[in-house]
DNA sequence: CGGGCCATTGAAGTATGTCAAAGTTTGTGG
DNA sequence: CCACAAACTTTGACATACTTCAATGGCCCG
């Protein structure tokens, strides 16, 4: 079952996560979710989220929200393209892909997220959704009322300043993804990826010299402008290189200044 | 003079808008902007601006921000990476480049912005500016204090949906950033980007089928992630194909419908 | 009028996409 | 727990696209 069972001392995210860390009954699919009385106390990665660095008077507007929580086995839609934007998604745990639906039916990738990352904003441009967002393992999503969030900035300069924040830094993020696909050569645009999932690795508190990457070659030929071939190609001349070790998606970092290196040429 | 003074019935962006339309005396540089009493009353571009759409009461609550007009000659600075994060700016005529500086002391341009335009916001991030914006010529932007527009959000529920609204705008544009750049092939990015160009000269009222560059070679190549040779030889292409007419930065688009069916192979 | 920036174009070598086939991994159902 | 099928990954070969280097010409500004 576990494909990395054998591998001592790799903390593995979506593993060591607790899957059923609340005592409050969700269901899996896209059904209605249900709601805890406390979202975020006994939450994970509630330092991360949303609520990070509130006053307790905000975090108490916060819970006031009617936020609910929505399990997605692998391969399952949070929200879909062109659907009206009523939620925004906290990632609990799991990792999940966002795409752009592109003119041929195809999809473009536009970015991962993981736990505490916040999807689904995109859609408050129009009302509708502009992405699809798909689960890419097992995980969960907390489902928080846009309409209620706007209200509650009302009341608190604090939620408004970390609302305004939370969504300067997506904005941050794309702008570093752009400068990571705008490079030259898919090899240097692979590296910086592998940098990059190191990093948000990191920020979660798992190790950054070894993880499992949750999404295919393809998947990340997309978001990255290149065929899955040249990924799988750069992956396996980084292995032979001896930067990082490569087996299927399981990751380990071995030269990551030398990473660094091939990221910037 | 001007180089395009010959060409009848061309409207050209940037010179058929007046240059001081508002009685105040603003200054040119980076100096501290002046306050004009109706900042947006005036205002060429505000229905595509942060007032549209806004009801009588929060247009008003806008008015009681301080904010200030910067005027900037071509190659000047609005803001650069790292500056503490104070104005939100909006372009009110002229166009900018913004861009994300690079390890090898090199700018990655990440956008470009015309009248009406939110620019800057990527600095509430972290309270300081993660790109630098820079004028491609002669241009003006509104200087919008950032702490007192988010003060008047507690007021008024209109403005805290719109300014969110214009948040997620740029947001989405990213993605389509995104979806630009990660074609596969270079000749592809650079339709998609005159097509792109095209649309935003319509949304501002300016003729989508003749207009000027104002950026060169090498800021299209770096926001594509090609180089400027290649933008050049597949503007050339396009120009001996027959779907634009190509004089060095005045472009001319011949067949929108071919250069689509570029964009997207 | 001259200098510098910018755009264009050519040539050559390299990187990358495409097609194809074989080998792995994962998930499913017995 | 095993066997099988489907999905994914790797690798090779080849054609093409792209970058780099280099040289030329045009345009704009001082």
């Amino acid at each position: 079952m576990d494909l990395h069972s054998g591998i001592p001392g790799a903390r593995l995210p979506g593993r060591s996560i607790p899957i059923v860390p609340v005592g409050v009954r969700v269901r899996l699919g896209t059904e209605p979710a249900t709601a805890p009385q406390a979202p975020c106390d006994d939450c994970y990665v509630r330092h991360l989220c949303l609520p990070a660095g509130l006053d307790a008077r905000s975090s108490d507007m916060l819970r006031g929200l009617r936020i609910g929580r929505k399990r997605l086995r692998k391969g399952q839609r949070l929200y879909r393209a062109g659907e009206p934007f009523v939620f925004l998604y906290a990632v609990r745990f799991g990792t999940f892909k966002s795409s752009l639906p592109l003119a041929d039916g195809s999809e473009q990738v536009t970015g991962f997220h993981l736990a505490g990352d916040l999807m689904g904003f995109d859609g408050a441009a129009q009302g509708n959704h502009a992405t699809s967002a798909v689960a890419l393992e097992n995980a969960e999503a907390c489902a928080i009322p846009y309409a209620q969030l706007l209200e509650a900035c009302a009341d608190s300069q604090p939620l408004r300043r970390r609302v305004a924040q939370a969504m300067a830094a997506l904005l941050v993020r794309e702008y570093s993804t752009s400068k990571l696909i705008a490079r030259c050569y898919a090899e240097a645009r692979v590296a910086g990826f592998l940098l990059l999932m190191s990093q948000w690795m990191q920020e979660r508190g798992f190790s950054p010299r070894e993880f499992q990457l949750r999404m295919s070659r393809a998947d990340i030929g997309s978001y990255l402008g290149t065929s899955l071939e040249t990924v799988s190609r750069s992956l396996s001349l980084f292995d032979r290189l001896g930067l990082v070790h490569v087996r299927s998606r399981h990751i380990e970092v071995l030269r990551p200044d030398a990473l660094r290196e091939h990221a910037s040429a």
